[in-house]
DNA sequence: TTGACTACCTC
DNA sequence: GAGGTAGTCAG
C-alpha cells in the first residue's frame, strides 16, 4: 500500500513522459503487487473471479512492455518482513473491529426504528412527532424517544410541591378507573365540549386516541376473519383520523391565542405548566402555580394532563369498532368526579412513572428550556421564571413517593392494559369475547393458520410483555390474541424461558401470508422497556395492506429498502472474503515464472520485499529504474520511478528522487520519517497527520535522520506533561496544532527505519539477458488455453510486439511528439504545504552550506560514490541516517555519469537526439539535469498497444481544473 | 487498490 | 469558508 498520501506529496514533482521514450531501459518490475491486483481485483460481470487473471494480467502487461521495447526484470516478492505483516495484522484487525462495531450500530439503528415506529403507531396519532427516517436515526439515542425537549430551569419551594405531589399520587389511584370508563363516553361534538378551554380539549383528544387504541386491544378482541379484521382496523383508523382532525382545530385555537397560562378553573388559580414527559399511559406536566395569584403554593410538581370536568349524562359515542354479527353494545357512563388538580389521565393504569421516566422528568427539569417542548403540550406555557429549577432533593423526594406507590414489581406496570383476564374485563370485552369465539369456532380461519403454519408466530412470541405491549396494541399482532391474553404467572414463567440465550433460529425477517415479520429484538435497556425487570424479545408482525395500516406502509418500503442494502452488502462481503481466500499460490508464481521464461524476459525472487529488491538494484546500476505504483520505493531507496505505466487512462509519470529533494527538501530519511507519521506498511501512522501536518512536522523538528521524529516526540510528550500549565506563547502555529495529536507509545520505532534502510536483498551482481519471445510456444501452449483464446487471438495481441522488437531501431512518429502545458512543472498548491517545503528547503540549504564550510562535506564525498553497499549505509545509521547519495545541492551530474558510464546499461543515443527542439524551448530554469529527463516532456496521445481504442482522457484533461498548469 | 467524493473538524 | 483528514464507494 506504500506510505498514505506520500504520492500525494511527490505530486508536483512528477513528469508525464512518453512511454517510447523508455526504449532499451531495463526497468525492474515489482511484479507482487499487480500479480496480486489481478487475482483480487479481475472479475466478470458477474464478479466472479477470472481464471488466470494473473497470467492474463502479466501476459497483456509484457506485451506492453516489450512491444516499447522496455527491457524489463521482474521482481518477485520473496518472504513478508516480521514488521510488515505484524502491521498488517493490526490494521487488518483494526478494520474488523471497526466492521463490527459498524454492523452492531447498524443493527442498533434498525431496532431503535422499529421501537419507534411501533410506540407512534400505539400512541396512534397522539405523538405529535414525526417519525424519523431510518438514516436519520442514527445518532439518536434509544433512551431519547421518552425524553421530551429539555426545559426551562426551575426552582422551587420544596415543601408544597411536594405535598402535593404526594396527594395526586394518593389521589391518582381513585379517580383513575372513572377517567378509564369516561374517557370513551366523551362527546366531542358536544357544545359542553367545545366551550373547554382548548388545552383542555386538546388533551382530553389525544387521550380519547390513545384510549381508543387501547380499548380496541384491552376490549375488544380484533375478529378472526380476515375481512372483518379490515374493518376492525379501518374503523380504528377512521376514528383516529376523526380525533386528529379535532385536535388539529383545537391545536389551530390554541396557536392563534398563543400559549399563554393555563386556568385552572377549578381551583380558580393560574399556574404554569409545561409538559415534562410523555409515557404509553402518563403525561406529566410541570405545573407552576402563578405568584401573582397563590403566593403559598408557587411551585407545584403535579400531573396535570386535563383538567376534569363533568361528562355525566353525555350521549355515548359510537363504539369504535362493530363487529359484523355485533351490535352496539350497551354500557353506562359512570360519573367522574370532579378533581381539582387532575390526575393522570392514562387510561388504562394508576401508574407510578417507570424509573425511565423519572429519570426524563429530572433530566428535563434541570436542563435548559427548549421551545419545541411548549408547543407540543397543551397544557405547555411558557416559564415566567426561567432560572427557577427544583433541588435534586426534590426531585428525590418525588421519586421516592413515586417508588413507593410502586405496584408489586411482580405485576408489571402495564398488566391492566396488557393482560386483562377474562374476570377483569370490561362488559363490553366479554361481550365482543362471546362473539369472537364462536365466530372462531364457526370459522377455523384459514389466516390464522396460515400464521402458524408458517411458524411464524407462536404463542410464546405473541406473548409480548409488559413494555412490548405497545406492539400488540397498534394492531401488529395477528389476529388471534388469545395468547397475549394469558395469565400473569404464565408470563412470569415465559419471561424466564425467554431470558435465556436464544437459540431461535427464526431470527430473520420472515414474509408470511399475513404480513412481514420485521425484526425481534429483546428490549434490554431499550426504549420499550418501561417497567422494571422486564427484558424481552418480540416480534413485529407488519400488514403491509393498505386498509390496515396506510401509515405503515411508507415505512415498510424504507425498512424493505435496508434489508436489500444489507442483502446486497453481505453478498459483497462473501466475494471480498472469497478474495481474500484467494491468495497467491505457489502454483500462480511457478507459472508466471513459466510465461516470463517464453516470453524471454529475466525475473527475479527477492528474499523479501520486491521493491527494497528494486531499488537496490537500480543502486547496484542493474537497472534504470522501477515500475510500480507502489510509494514504498522511496523509502528503500529508489531513484527513478516510473508510476502509472500500467493504468489505463493515465500518462505514464517520472518521479526521481533528485527532484523530490530538490523541489521538496525530502531525502530518504525524511521520507522514511514521513512513513513514521502517515503510515505505511510498517508503521500505523499518527492519526489527524496527513502529508502536510506531516511536512510541517519535519519543518518544525529539524535533524538527521530519526532526530526530527524523537525531538517531535520528547517535545510533545513535554507539551503533554505540561498540559494543564499555560500553553508556551511562543509555540508556533503548527506546534499549538500538535499538541492536540495523539502519539502512539514508544514513537518512534526505531526498528522501522532499520527495516527500510537495511532491508534483506540479494545485493549480488546478477547480469540479465533477455531473449526473443518463443511465439509459437506461446501461441499454442499452455496460455492461450488456459486465458480461453484462440491462438489466432494470442497471435493478434502478439503481431505488433513482435513487429516492434524485431524493429532494428524505433522510430517514433513526428506526430507522436507535442508539447503539453502539463509538463511543465506542478505548482504546490497547498499553501501550507508550499510554505513548509520552502522553509524545509531553506533550513537544508543552510545545513549545507555549513557543512561545506568545513574542511570537508562527508555528505558529498559519499554522494560520489553512488553505488556503495548497505553496510556504508547501516554505519550512517548511528546518530541519524543520512542515506541518500544525492543529498548534495549540484545533484545534477552525479546520477547520471554512473548511469552513463554502464557498458552494460545502454541508452539508446536516438532517444536523445530527438529531445533537442523541444529542449530548446524548455525553460533553462528546470532543474532537471537528467537528459533521459528531458526526453520525457514529450508526449505521444500513448494509445494502449492492444487496444484499438484512444486512451480515455486523462484525469487532468478531463476536468476543469488542470494541476500541471502553473 | 485507487481516486473521487464527502463528512467532519479546525482555524 | 478554506484547508486537511479520513471514510466511503465505484470503476
Amino acid at each position: 500500500m506504500g506510505v498514505h498520501g506520500l504520492w500525494k506529496l511527490l505530486e508536483s514533482t512528477g513528469k508525464p513522459i512518453n512511454p517510447e521514450t523508455l526504449e532499451g531501459k531495463i526497468l525492474a518490475v515489482d511484479i507482487s503487487i499487480w500479480l496480486n491486483q489481478a487475482v483480487k481485483g479481475v472479475r466478470d460481470r458477474e464478479g466472479n473471479s477470472v481464471q488466470n487473471a494473473h497470467l492474463l494480467t502479466l501476459f497483456n502487461r509484457l506485451c506492453k512492455l516489450l512491444f516499447f521495447r522496455i527491457r524489463p526484470v521482474f521482481i518477485f516478492d520473496g518472504e513478508a518482513p516480521l514488521l510488515k505483516k505484524q502491521t498488517l495484522a493490526n490494521r487488518r484487525q483494526r478494520k474488523e473491529e471497526m466492521s463490527v462495531a459498524s454492523r452492531q450500530t447498524n443493527e442498533k439503528l434498525l431496532k431503535t426504528f422499529l421501537k419507534r415506529q411501533a410506540i407512534r403507531a400505539a400512541m396512534g396519532g397522539a405523538s405529535q412527532e414525526p417519525l424519523p427516517s431510518i438514516s436519520s436515526v442514527r445518532r439518536e439515542e434509544v433512551d431519547d424517544i421518552y425524553v421530551l425537549p429539555a426545559l426551562e430551569k426551575n426552582d422551587s419551594s420544596e415543601d408544597e410541591a411536594e405535598a402535593e405531589w404526594e396527594e395526586n399520587i394518593q389521589n391518582q389511584h381513585g379517580i383513575q378507573d372513572e377517567i378509564f370508563q369516561n374517557l370513551n363516553s366523551m362527546d366531542i361534538d358536544s357544545e359542553e365540549f367545545a366551550q373547554l378551554p382548548a388545552e383542555m380539549k386538546h388533551e382530553i383528544l389525544r387521550d380519547m386516541k390513545e384510549f381508543s387504541k387501547r380499548r380496541r386491544t384491552m376490549f375488544q378482541k380484533p375478529p378472526e376473519k380476515s375481512k372483518e379484521f379490515s374493518q376492525y382496523q379501518l374503523a380504528g383508523l377512521l376514528n383516529r383520523n376523526k380525533l386528529n382532525q379535532r385536535m388539529e382545530g383545537v391545536e389551530r385555537e390554541m396557536a392563534q391565542r398563543g400559549l399563554g397560562v393555563l386556568q385552572e378553573e377549578n381551583r380558580g388559580r393560574t399556574v404554569e405548566a409545561r409538559s415534562l414527559v410523555s409515557e404509553d399511559t402518563a403525561h406529566y406536566v410541570l405545573i407552576k402555580g402563578s405568584k401573582s395569584e397563590e403566593k403559598t403554593s408557587e411551585k407545584e410538581v403535579t400531573s396535570v394532563p386535563w383538567t376534569s370536568c363533568d361528562w355525566v349524562g353525555r350521549q355515548k359515542p359510537e363504539p369504535l369498532w362493530h363487529p359484523l354479527s355485533e351490535k352496539s353494545p350497551e354500557k353506562k357512563p359512570s360519573s367522574l368526579s370532579k378533581n381539582p388538580i387532575a390526575q393522570d389521565v392514562a387510561p388504562s393504569s394508576s401508574l407510578p412513572p417507570s424509573p425511565r421516566t423519572l429519570k426524563a422528568i429530572q433530566a428535563a427539569m434541570n436542563s435548559s428550556s427548549d421551545e419545541e417542548s411548549h408547543v407540543s403540550s397543551p397544557v405547555a406555557v411558557r416559564s415566567q421564571q426561567p432560572n427557577e429549577q427544583l433541588s435534586p432533593r426534590t426531585l428525590l423526594a418525588i421519586q421516592r413517593a413515586l417508588t413507593e406507590e410502586e405496584a408489586d414489581p411482580c405485576t408489571p406496570v402495564y398488566q391492566s392494559s396488557t393482560r386483562v383476564t377474562p374476570l377483569q374485563r370490561s362488559p363490553i370485552q366479554q361481550l365482543t369475547d362471546s362473539v369472537n369465539s364462536s365466530e372462531r369456532e364457526m370459522d377455523d380461519s384459514t389466516e390464522k393458520k396460515d400464521v402458524r403454519s408458517g411458524s411464524l408466530l407462536d404463542s410464546k412470541e405473541l406473548s409480548v410483555n409488559c413494555g412490548n405491549v405497545a406492539v400488540s396494541n397498534v394492531g401488529l399482532t395477528p389476529p388471534d390474541s388469545e395468547s397475549s391474553l394469558s395469565s400473569t404467572p404464565q408470563l412470569e414463567e415465559e419471561a424466564e424461558k425467554e431470558s435465556k440465550p436464544d437459540t431461535n433460529p427464526e431470527s430473520e425477517p420472515l414474509n408470511s401470508p399475513h404480513g412481514l415479520i420485521l425484526e425481534r429484538y429483546e428490549s434490554e435497556g431499550s426504549g420499550l422497556q418501561l417497567g422494571p425487570r422486564i427484558s424481552r424479545k418480540m416480534r413485529v408482525l407488519v400488514f403491509p395492506t393498505a386498509t390496515s395500516f396506510p401509515l405503515l406502509q411508507e415505512e415498510l418500503l424504507q425498512l424493505e429498502s435496508t434489508l436489500q442494502s444489507e442483502q446486497s452488502t453481505l453478498e459483497a462481503q462473501k466475494q471480498q472474503q472469497e478474495r481474500m481466500a484467494t491468495t497467491i499460490t505457489g502454483q500462480m508464481y511457478l507459472e508466471s515464472q513459466e510465461l516470463l521464461r517464453l516470453f524471454g524476459v529475466p525475473y527475479f525472487v527477492a528474499p523479501m520485499e520486491a521493491e527494497a529488491q528494486c531499488a537496490v538494484l537500480e543502486r547496484l546500476d542493474q537497472t534504470h529504474g522501477t515500475i510500480t505504483d507502489d510509494s514504498d520505493i522511496w523509502l528503500f531507496g529508489g531513484r527513478h520511478v516510473y508510476k502509472n505505466f500500467f493504468t489505463h487512462n493515465k500518462y505514464v509519470e517520472l518521479y526521481q528522487y533528485l527532484d523530490i529533494q530538490n523541489q521538496l527538501g525530502l531525502d530518504q530519511s525524511k521520507l522514511i520519517n514521513l512513513a513514521y507519521l502517515l503510515g505505511s506498511d510498517y508503521t500505523e501512522g499518527v492519526p489527524g497527520v496527513g502529508y502536510v501536518t506531516g511536512m510541517e512536522i519535519l519543518n518544525e523538528f529539524p535533524g538527521l535522520g530519526l532526530e526530527p521524529l524523537t525531538n517531535f516526540s520528547k517535545w510533545w510528550s513535554e507539551a503533554q506533561e505540561n498540559k494543564k500549565l499555560a500553553p508556551n506563547p511562543n509555540d508556533t502555529k503548527v506546534k499549538k496544532k500538535l499538541r492536540k495529536i495523539l502519539l502512539p507509545p514508544g514513537f518512534p520505532n526505531p526498528v522501522v527505519a532499520q527495516a527500510y534502510l537495511h532491508p534483506t536483498v540479494d545485493d549480488s551482481c546478477t547480469s540479465f539477458s533477455w531473449g526473443q519471445p518463443h511465439m509459437e510456444l506461446i501461441k499454442e501452449y499452455p496460455f492461450p488455453f488456459r486465458f480461453g483464446w484462440s491462438s489466432r487471438r494470442t497471435e493478434e495481441v502478439l503481431q505488433p510486439v513482435m513487429k516492434q522488437l524485431n524493429m532494428h531501431q524505433k522510430q517514433l512518429r513526428i506526430d507522436s511528439f507535442f508539447r503539453l502545458e502539463q509538463q511543465e512543472r506542478q505548482v504546490i498548491r497547498s499553501q501550507r504545504l508550499r510554505r513548509a517545503v520552502t522553509c524545509l528547503k531553506r533550513k537544508e540549504e543552510e545545513e549545507e552550506n555549513s557543512m561545506e564550510e568545513g574542511a570537508c562535506s562527508p555528505v558529498k564525498a559519499k554522494n560520489m560514490k553512488s553505488t556503495e553497499t548497505k553496510a556504508e549505509g547501516s554505519a550512517t545509521w548511528g546518530g541519524g541516517f543520512l542515506a541518500s547519495q544525492d543529498v548534495i545541492p549540484n545533484f545534477g551530474g552525479d546520477e547520471e555519469r554512473t548511469t552513463e558510464g554502464s557498458e552494460t546499461l545502454h541508452t539508446p543515443p536516438e532517444a536523445k537526439s530527438k529531445l533537442s527542439p523541444i529542449k530548446a524551448g524548455r525553460s533553462s530554469s528546470s532543474s532537471e539535469g537528467d537528459s533521459d529527463t528531458d526526453i520525457g516532456v514529450a508526449m505521444v496521445t500513448a494509445r494502449s498497444v492492444f487496444e484499438n481504442k484512444p486512451r480515455g482522457r486523462g484525469r487532468r484533461s478531463g476536468r476543469g481544473r488542470n494541476p500541471r498548469k502553473r
